[in-house]
DNA sequence: TCTATTAGTTGACATCCTCGACTTCTTTCG
DNA sequence: CGAAAGAAGTCGAGGATGTCAACTAATAGA
């Protein structure tokens, strides 16, 4: 399967925005005094109530790293570790109040940033675009 | 500005696709013995010889960090200092043919699997996906 | 039951990232 | 010109991330 000109030009539009996005993370983690893994991590647990190996897959990483982050974040006080009971293996990692409350925070910030950077873009053309990321996932 | 519903369902498509990009991102590096900043540093270098201050806001990190990246990337024989004979002050990293042909094959892996993953697609599609996405950027 | 598998943890080690302090070189301005 | 101010890169300390192999505890399967 060559590649197509498409192809090359949505590549490179994928690595500008890969850079943004990057930044943009960056700047609201340091806001928070977090790092950018951290409220990624805080993201994924909106909702959700994942094992460590599940959110290891959700976060890309191996599960032993899971481990330090929910440490980490456990003694900053927004995370806790509940027992499953239907396994005494499994412990999942879920928000507590302030830890949705800065998850939360996250959220909002990160939605005004693609407010912002997409501004000139017709709301019709957003959906679009969403669709079209999003598009073989579905 | 309030976000509207359209901004919400992109930050969510984005949001996947960061994560897409990630672990994309993620194997490549892997099966080249590398890790991602240091493949995303030898793209960064792809006919372009910014100094270690420019290469650190590309790379949208510190550049004291950058010192270090390009030390072990030396010493991978991928990289090597230029001096820059306008200014003593000033070093500027560059591939070595060997890091030019590592960055090419990141770039080749990572058009295939962009190709692939919006293989489902029409050419046209993934023009305007390309354009829609770099839109403020023009 | 007895074995194999799974979930999470730990320790070792390399890398990444940030901060403050430092050296060297260049620019500015008195 | 010469001293002060600024800019570029490096270094060291310390925390966070990421990977690997080995380990413990609990479950599942034969």
């Amino acid at each position: 399967m060559e590649p197509t000109p498409e192809d090359m030009s949505l590549t490179s539009a994928l690595m500008t925005l890969q850079r943004w996005m990057h930044g943009t993370r960056s700047v609201i983690a340091r806001e928070l005094g977090l790092t950018v893994q951290q409220i990624e991590l805080l993201c994924v647990l909106h909702n959700h109530k994942p094992s460590f190996g599940e959110l290891a897959g959700l976060l890309g990483c191996d599960k032993t790293n899971v481990t330090g982050m929910v440490d980490r974040l456990t003694r900053l006080g927004l995370v806790t570790r509940e027992a499953d009971p239907r396994d005494r293996r499994i412990s999942r990692p879920s928000l507590t109040d302030e830890g949705g409350a800065v998850g939360e925070r996250v959220r909002e910030a990160f939605v005004r940033a693609v407010a912002e950077r997409w501004s000139g873009v017709s709301p019709r053309d957003r959906a679009r675009l969403a669709r079209l990321i999003d598009t073989d996932r579905v």
